[in-house]
RNA sequence: CGGGGAGUGGCGCAGUUGGUAGCGUGCCUGGUUUGGGACCAGGAGGCCGGGGGUUCAAGUCCCCCCUCCCCGACCA
């Protein structure tokens, strides 16, 4: 088919807009693909529609292949299921909620794991029917409290969402195998890059969970790759591995010492290298030789209140997202001064893990980070203002109540697998597979009979991929200065004809007839034909537009040949223009 | 929610001690131009984010709210 530039609603901006920061959101809006509607909702113009369209294609057709069913779920769902799913509440603020006219609760589906569990339920009741996998495409509703960057995080937002239904854990693996190696082959299709990392299971009580990340600056999940090895992980998902427990026998007792004025560790490391008394021989104290321990309050999801101390090197800071990913279902909050008042045994800045435990004066649930080894000595605090104690061994001088990956993860960090260097990276999450396992199953009452007739919990998986988020990831990973340059398979078209010669010559002719051909060959064209537009102006949007074939007839249409150009090669040709429909038909998808 | 910046024709911006709202681009008309965002002439287009106040007079001063961008918190 053609598109006419002539005719097509398109508007492109000469000056980018001050609002779009990232290079997606910026050139989306500058060439006239998507324009901005509401506080994180955007409108597709024709040329993004068609782009949204054969991403959504490529997706449903991949998911079609391996045998996945589409259905279509209403977005303005009711209030029961997530009342009973416990995420009515769980979801707080970011649920957008409203009422019929008669006061009856409705919610905006966010996700739609209870609908698809109880549509189940609903209608098949034997392990028969199993495996069994339901996807759609659907419009998300979240209330972001900052939705930015254009498509890359919206408050409404298109997403492609499967769910399996097993009997047991082994369909699921094959369940979650299925779609995980669909999402190989949708990503490459997609043309977009990507790293496959752990992720944490967290509440959700599943096990396996992977995501899919485009490796991206403006990103904004923070995950590890390894430079050796095939280890990736979000960072709240990186297990570092268990430290070798070191002999104390001939380490010095515990000594308590006046340290005036030093509540920060960065004050008592100068103290202890600054007195002679205290000074190390072999070598300068460090941050890393004292243990610091921070105290945060838990809200657990029934409402009780608990503090929490836990002790990491004094050269780390505690990770809350790692941590809260630990504790969850329980959120973190401030544990503030007015705790600290309340609580006698704590000195602030003067905390120490002898006062810390379950079993020690202050019944503070006590955790330490897992680098922190059995046998290792700390200069930590001694629970009183302007003291410390050195040479306070774990497994020796104190314990604590469990083990938990706190400490933040840096660049250089030793991988948990082969021990080579970790490096810290940024990336955009594209797509979530995930083992639920039986969570929504068993709180919404799904089961099947088994060939003995027993009833059986269904095992259940979920699968995401951000379509609209998609298509900013694929415009990240494919621009230059001048503009876009979409893969083959998402353009919005196949190919932008410019018409470049005088009013009036042979050159409009040459590119209608062109695009004729084209158009035959089952290819989409844009075609410049715009009245009194400038070449500049001309060959400025095609590049922004940026589909990856350009054709321009200009001067050489007089001696018979067009030029053709590979937006995304940056190669030029000259073709005869009696072969070029069979020439650009024939140009390599990129 | 915390910190920082900003809201003035579609887009990018200026607007002085408070005194009739401007420029560039885009759009319309006519003419000249046509291979890298052309030129001339004439036009249309504004609740100056919203609401209160101060004042003879507010884009400009004061108060409240909303929205957008950046950093952080949050993000099945």
């Amino acid at each position: 088919m053609i598109l006419r530039m002539s005719t097509m609603f398109l508007r492109t901006l000469r000056d980018d807009p001050v609002d779009a920061e990232v290079p997606s959101h910026r050139l989306l809006v500058r060439a006239g693909y998507i324009r901005r509607a509401a506080p994180g909702g955007y409108t597709w113009l024709p040329l993004g529609l068609r782009t949204l369209n054969r991403v959504e294609t490529i997706i449903r057709q991949e998911m079609d292949a391996i045998g996945a069913q589409e259905v279509h779920f209403p977005a303005m769902l009711p209030r029961e299921p997530y009342e009973i799913s416990g995420r009515w509440t769980d979801y707080g603020p970011n649920l957008f909620r409203l009422q019929d006219r008669r006061g009856v609760d409705y919610l905006l589906g966010p996700t739609h794991e209870e609908m698809f569990t109880l549509l189940v339920k609903d209608l098949y009741s034997s392990y028969k029917d199993l495996p069994l996998w339901l996807y759609q495409i659907q419009t998300k509703f979240r209330d972001e409290a900052r939705p930015r960057a254009g498509l890359l995080r919206g408050r409404e937002f298109l997403m492609k969402d499967s769910y399996s239904f097993d009997i047991d854990q082994d369909g699921l693996q094959r369940s979650y195998d299925a779609h995980r190696a669909a999402y190989l082959r949708t990503f490459d299709r997609l043309g977009l890059p990507y790293d496959v990392v752990s992720a944490m299971s967290g509440a959700m009580g599943g096990s396996a969970s992977e995501e899919f990340l485009f490796p991206c600056e403006s990103g904004e999940d923070t995950f590890v790759s390894c430079s050796k090895c095939d280890y990736a992980a979000n960072t709240e998902a990186v297990r570092v591995g268990e430290p070798a427990k070191i002999d104390y026998s001939g380490f010095a007792a515990a000594v308590v010492h006046e340290t005036p004025a030093t509540p920060t560790i960065a004050t008592l490391v100068d103290l202890f290298n600054s007195r002679a008394d205290l000074k190390r021989s072999d070598r300068a104290w460090h941050s890393g030789d004292t243990l610091k321990n921070v105290i945060v309050n838990l809200r657990h999801p029934d409402g009780r209140i608990e503090p929490l101390a836990v002790g990491v090197p004094g050269d780390r800071d505690v990770d809350l997202k790692r941590l809260e990913a630990q504790v969850a279902p329980a959120e973190i909050f401030d544990f503030t001064d007015e705790d600290f008042a309340k609580n006698k045994n704590l000195v602030k800045g003067y905390i120490g893990p002898t006062a810390l435990g379950e079993k020690n004066v202050s019944s503070i649930r006590f955790l330490l980070d897992r680098s922190i080894a059995i046998g290792s000595a700390w200069i930590t605090g001694a629970n009183a203002t302007g003291r410390h104690v050195a040479s306070l061994v774990y497994g020796r001088d104190f314990s604590c109540d469990g083990v938990v990956d706190a400490a933040d993860v840096r660049d250089g960090d030793p991988c948990p697998k082969c021990g080579s260097k970790l490096q810290i990276r940024r990336g955009i999450e594209i797509g979530h597979v995930f083992q639920l396992g039986r969570k929504y199953a068993e709180t919404l009452g799904l089961t099947v009979l088994d060939q003995n007739g027993k009833t059986q919990v269904v095992t259940m998986g979920s699968y995401g991929i951000g379509v609209s988020r998609a298509v900013a990831a694929i415009a990240e990973a494919n621009h230059d200065e001048l503009g876009l340059k979409w893969p083959t398979a998402v353009s919005p078209a196949d190919v932008h004809i410019v018409i470049a010669g005088k009013p009036g010559d042979e050159t409009a002719g040459a590119g209608e007839k062109l695009a004729e051909e084209l158009s035959a060959k089952q290819m989409t064209v844009i075609l410049d034909d715009r009245k009194g537009v400038s070449p500049g102006v001309r060959f400025k949007d095609a590049e922004l537009i940026g589909t990856p074939r350009i054709v321009i007839a200009g001067r050489g249409v007089a001696t018979g040949v067009v030029e053709v150009r590979n937006r995304r090669a940056g190669t030029v040709s000259e073709v005869a223009l009696a072969n070029a429909a069979e020439f650009v038909a024939k140009m390599p998808a990129t």
